[in-house]
DNA sequence: CCAATTTAGATGCATTTGCATCTACCGTCG
DNA sequence: CGACGGTAGATGCAAATGCATCTAAATTGG
């Protein structure tokens, strides 16, 4: 193992990974509390988002827990919540008697419309300064394909 | 390049933070549920990441603040815990009677070793095979660069 | 076809978290 | 100096979270 030369892989990647952590937390901090965040935490606006870029406009539960960093248990009783204060539907899955589907209402929609608009310019606000458009797309593929490639294994 | 027109800077931007965020969601799930967590929560082991790599080795509470993804009162907990499992000591700060500062026992000292060694294995058998270092370098660069544009405001 | 295993989601319960507030101390300005 | 606004942490309390477990339904293997 190199000691001084070259940094080693294994250094390498720990430090990538520790600085795309600090930078999501050093945004995240600033998102969460910014004004768009009022009405609904940020794991609740999550859960939304995901629902509205859903094609079918339905999710199951477990599909709906790959994007979130939250228990099972703690994404079963936050969709709970969504859906006593109206903001989600659930309706059990026609294929598997198991399964929950979860769908937006009109309501829920709206107020993901509402608060994504103003999230979308605070993000705006944090990261266009920061970097390039180049740079950004640059980012973005990255980061894209980080995912990725964890997804399949 | 880009296949359908060109996108607007308020949407590259949203995107470029989705995919950050995706993937941090996607590593830290895969990191946490590894056995590198059983005797600590990921909070927790970050706290003392952070006294670890303090040149000093004493850190103020609201320093440590910066670092983490929580309100001041669950860190004052956080290091509550800590102090009562033996991991850190407080003193009071010489120069400002409010504060305190933090330190690592040898204890703590000694299991965050023990975590950041199997934590780095698994952060490099997850990172490594994704991209490769030329990647892993340009990705520590940008989110660097994107962190410290936040700082300066 | 039925028993055994696995998977999806819900629930009891203890722990953790955040908001609001409180106390103690710092720095400033009259 | 002495009141006053601001900052560092601690704390009461309600809400959110995770672990372990439970039920029900699907899947597998005989």
């Amino acid at each position: 193992m190199a000691a001084g030369g070259p940094e080693s892989p294994v250094r390498l990647a720990a430090e990538t990974w520790e600085s795309l952590f600090r930078a999501q937390v050093a945004v995240m901090r600033k998102l969460q509390s910014g004004p768009a965040f009022r009405k609904l935490a940020v794991n609740e606006y999550d859960v939304l988002f995901t629902l509205s870029r859903c094609p079918s406009g339905w999710l199951r539960l477990n599909e709906l827990n790959d994007n979130v960093l939250l228990s099972q248990s703690s994404l079963s009783r936050l969709v709970e919540r969504l859906e006593k204060r109206g903001l989600v539907a659930r309706m059990p899955a026609p294929e598997d008697g198991r399964g929950i589907l979860i769908q937006l209402t009109d309501e829920g929609r709206e107020l993901q419309k509402e608060i994504g608009r103003e999230h979308v310019r605070d993000i705006s606000a944090l990261v266009g300064p920061a970097l390039t458009p180049a740079e950004q797309k640059e980012l973005r593929r990255l980061t894209d394909k980080l995912r990725d490639s964890l997804g399949k294994r």
